[in-house]
RNA sequence: GGCCCUGUAGCUCAGUGGAUAGAGCACUAGCCUCCGGAGCUAGGUGUCGUACGUUCGAAUCGUACCAGGGUCACCA
């Protein structure tokens, strides 16, 4: 909690007995700026007081308050009003902001504590699509964001690069590679293998379903595969490794890195054990035929291991929690995935809490809305095999290449660093757009929306920075020589330094609750709230005093918006 | 049908049980002798899906219902 808002409830606590209540907990903000800064509401006290909410209101607002930094206590009907002293106010924040600098925001609420994130999780032999930028963007930035409060964090890539149907792209690399191209010295310097193996799938699978003497041999090759035959084990570590390569590609532009890149094979020999621990312990039952473990009445059993033996991803995943719990003792294990898979993870997490797993509790699905796809007119769940998928890299070269137009139409002396900041503008608009909204709402693809610069848009927030930039480069005067602000006595000032105030209770909440959109929307209040005071104000004036004033909090909201959007993956600009 | 999620302005969405429910887009009219107009200011709309309940107080919590979406065993 805040100094001022402790100290304040504390306060309180003398004036009269809360028993056992906790006030700070009660606090709210005035509906009215001109109100006060912070309001104190006395309808709790009213019970455990047996006194009327208007007449504890007055007690409070009428016993000593001894703070410098208050300015005035009133009571207003059940609620009493604090309103700070501009000044103090103003100089605390800012010497709080200043004094922290870059880290400004970071707590260490985290610290000791490991929070393993799953997030982006491609299959290998396809492209990334738009619809994996919700995982890959919105983990990323949780990572961030619990980063920036202290956590150790194990940023996870949980590859998709297993099951049967690698089985299928080895028997078309095999039945017909060389006529599609697929040449095996060429495979690393084509300009897309990727492409090439999508074909080679799209083909063995039409060719399936006239053929079905092939599905045979497909399934033959993944227990080649399994076997670790030497041909079908090579191949698939070069398709592994051309489709690494290509992510690897994109996630750079989109600012996400990895600590670990565990793909699913890797829990291939770990199932076993874990699955005779379910049959020891009497959980696994026939069911059908198949393997399955019976949950709560409402929820259907997981199945374990199929008619023919083999197990399923579901079994894939207890291995994989199994896996992280020995090697992190996370407090927290977050699966980043889309909210269609739901009872699947609930279905998972049940199993390993009938096993008595300490740690089943801390597992957490940050499920996503989906991402709708246009088609004729109907927004409807993106499908891979219809062909109507959308390359991620496409819409950020779209992207980049509109934000190129716009920038060099606005500002045509940038000179080189033109690539650069049409990159950030065009992907901060991508991204931005994703990470705006609750990350429980579905989202409709719109690529006119996802390419806007204006109102509630990334190109805003950068244009905001480029302000403040712009401010701090055109005053020439050193930071050294900035004002403590002190003279900052606007109102316009007043709601800016509760802004700057409020930063690092958002980073905590953000964290907390795995949200990111709870970090976007106070940034973009920051913004809107600037833009009106820097309408309405000058911040370089005659008045020299006041000009270095006014600097310190340009200074510090460059500081905080600058945090705050590299929390988010996009770039802060000096220009654009 | 069971379970999960979502219903707030024409559209897209904010809204930690507290005072008169807010932004952006779209539409209209303004604002560059002056820190970058990707901006700002002013215009107006709401049975907060419906009903009942809990509470001093409900968009927020509970129950039921309505509407939309997701999901329900041998894919991941």
């Amino acid at each position: 909690m805040r100094p001022y808002q402790r100290q304040i409830a504390e306060r309180i606590a003398e004036i009269v007995d809360p028993g056992d209540l906790d006030l700070s907990s009660l606090f709210s903000v005035p509906p009215d700026s001109t109100l006060g800064d912070l309001a104190f509401p006395c309808f709790q006290l009213a019970r455990t007081l047996k006194e009327a909410p208007p007449r504890i209101a007055e007690r409070i607002a009428e016993a000593a308050w001894e703070f410098p930094w208050l300015a005035e206590v009133v009571a207003a009907g059940p609620y009493v009003n604090f309103l700070y002293d501009s000044g103090a106010f103003s100089r605390d924040v800012l010497a709080r902001v200043i004094a922290a600098g870059e880290a400004f925001g970071t707590s260490d609420v985290g610290e000791g504590k490991t929070v393993v994130v799953e997030f982006s999780s491609p299959n290998i032999a396809k492209h990334l699509a738009v619809h994996h930028l919700r995982s890959t963007m919105l983990g990323q930035v949780m990572v961030n964001l619990l980063r920036a409060s202290g956590y150790s964090v194990v940023a996870l890539n949980h590859l998709g690069d297993w099951g049967t149907n690698f089985g299928k792209l080895l028997a078309a690399w095999e039945r017909y590679g060389e006529e599609e191209g697929l040449e095996d010295s060429l495979i690393e310097t084509s300009d897309d293998p990727v492409a090439l193996f999508n074909k080679l799938y799209v083909r063995i699978n039409s060719e399936i379903e006239t053929d079905p003497q092939l599905e045979e041999t497909a399934r033959a090759w993944f227990r080649k595969l399994e076997a670790g035959d030497p041909v079908a084990r090579e191949r698939w570590q070069r398709i592994r490794d051309v489709s690494w390569a290509r992510f690897e590609k994109v996630y750079k532009r989109l600012g996400v890195s990895f600590d670990e890149v565990i793909g699913e094979s890797f829990y291939e020999d770990k199932m076993p054990e874990i699955i005779d621990e379910l049959a020891k312990t009497g959980l696994l039952v026939e069911s059908e035929g198949a393997e399955v473990v019976a949950l709560e009445e409402e929820i259907p059993p997981l199945l374990i291991r199929k008619r023919d033996g083999s197990t399923l991803y579901g079994t894939r995943d207890l291995a994989s929690a199994e896996y992280r719990w020995g090697r992190w003792q996370f407090s927290r294990a977050l699966y980043v995935v889309d909210a269609g898979q739901g009872l699947h993870f609930r279905q998972v997490f049940g199993v390993l809490r009938r096993l008595g797993r300490s740690y089943a509790d801390r597992l957490e699905h940050t499920e996503f809305g989906i991402m709708r796809m246009n088609v004729d007119g109907q927004w409807i769940k993106g499908r891979t095999r219809k062909g109507q998928i959308v390359l991620l890299e496409d819409v950020l070269d779209d992207a980049t290449a509109l934000a190129r137009e716009v920038v060099l139409r606005k500002n045509p002396d940038l000179g080189d660093s033109i690539e650069e900041i049409a990159e950030a503008v065009g992907v901060g608009a991508v991204v931005f757009s994703d990470m705006k909204a609750r990350r429980g709402r579905d989202v409709n693809f719109d690529l006119e929306k996802f390419l806007s610069f204006e109102g509630e848009t990334g190109p805003y927030l950068q244009y905001t920075h480029v302000r403040f930039c712009g401010i701090l480069r055109k005053s020439e005067i050193d930071s050294s020589d900035h004002g403590d602000g002190s003279l900052l006595v606007e109102a316009e000032e007043k709601a800016l330094l509760l802004c700057l105030d409020r930063f690092d209770t958002v980073i905590a909440r953000a964290a907390l609750e795995a949200e990111p959109s709870i970090l976007s929307q106070y940034l973009l209040d920051l913004a809107g709230e600037f833009n009106a005071y820097y309408a309405k104000h000058r911040i370089i004036s005659d008045d020299g005093d006041l000009t270095r004033h006014r600097l310190s909090l340009i200074d510090a909201l460059r500081v905080v918006l600058s945090r705050g959007l590299r929390i988010l993956c996009l770039e802060p600009l000096e220009r654009m």
